[in-house]
DNA sequence: CACCAGGCAAGTA
DNA sequence: TACTTGCATGGT
């Protein structure tokens, strides 16, 4: 039977690694805003911001609808770009708000077209945002491509350098069967060998599991 | 000190 | 359409 290169890296990775079991957040609604936060940002700065809404009890859209731009802005402060992100966050619950009467689980209730459809419509939500909202807070079977993807996979020359977004999710999708499982742990685990191994200053990756693919 | 991190939108020509 | 720039903190 045909193993292709892209099931061969995941099997390579799970050994490696071990199930990352993400999205590392407590609620769906948790994860939306997380995806927000965590755009061009360290996620360990947006650990920052989520625990500052946590222990004001802002992690839930009523709570969080209650602040004003400006006092969510303070919250996350620490996540970078705090500003643009706290509209983006407004923007994000008043389309909850207003389309799903504050239900965020209504959404997910949707086709997964329809429900991409819907996020990227909100301004501050690309297709990064949007695919990491709907397949790990909704669990609907997206691949989620970001940063790493990109860098990993050009790197071992497996999708061209100037790929964007779409081309490289359609690369996926075509390689892989649509199980959001799967593709929940295949992306934890790009940016987790990404993180160790992949970084922009390191090209080369010693001791990287994907080594393999060197050959 | 310079560079980077799980993007996105707006501006320019 | 195809680049470029602004947004901004905290870690290495």
């Amino acid at each position: 039977m045909a193993m292709n290169r892209f099931l061969e890296l995941y099997d390579v990775l799970i050994d490696s690694f071990g199930p990352q079991e993400w999205w590392p957040a407590e609620t769906t609604f948790e994860v939306a805003v997380g995806a927000i936060l965590t755009q061009n940002t360290n996620w360990t700065n947006v650990c920052k911001a989520i625990d500052n809404l946590r222990q004001g009890g802002f992690l839930t859209f009523e709570r969080m609808a209650a602040l004003s731009v400006d006092e969510l802005a303070g919250l996350i402060r620490p996540s970078g770009y705090y500003n643009i992100k706290a509209q983006r966050l407004k923007n994000f619950l008043e389309m909850i708000r207003d389309d799903y009467d504050g239900e965020l689980e209504s959404l997910f209730q949707e086709s997964t077209d329809r429900a991409r459809e819907v996020l990227l419509s909100v301004r501050g939500i690309g297709p990064e945002t949007a695919d990491s909202i709907l397949l790990y807070g909704g669990n609907h079977p997206v691949f989620v491509v970001d940063a790493y993807t990109h860098r990993i996979f050009s790197r071992h020359q497996l999708i061209e350098e100037e790929s964007d977004y779409h081309s490289i999710q359609q690369v996926f999708l075509d390689a892989l069967s649509p199980d959001a499982e799967m593709f929940n742990e295949y992306h934890a685990l790009i940016v987790r060998v990404g993180k160790e191994y992949c970084k922009k200053k390191k090209p080369l990756c010693d001791g990287c599991p994907l080594r393999v693919l060197c050959e």
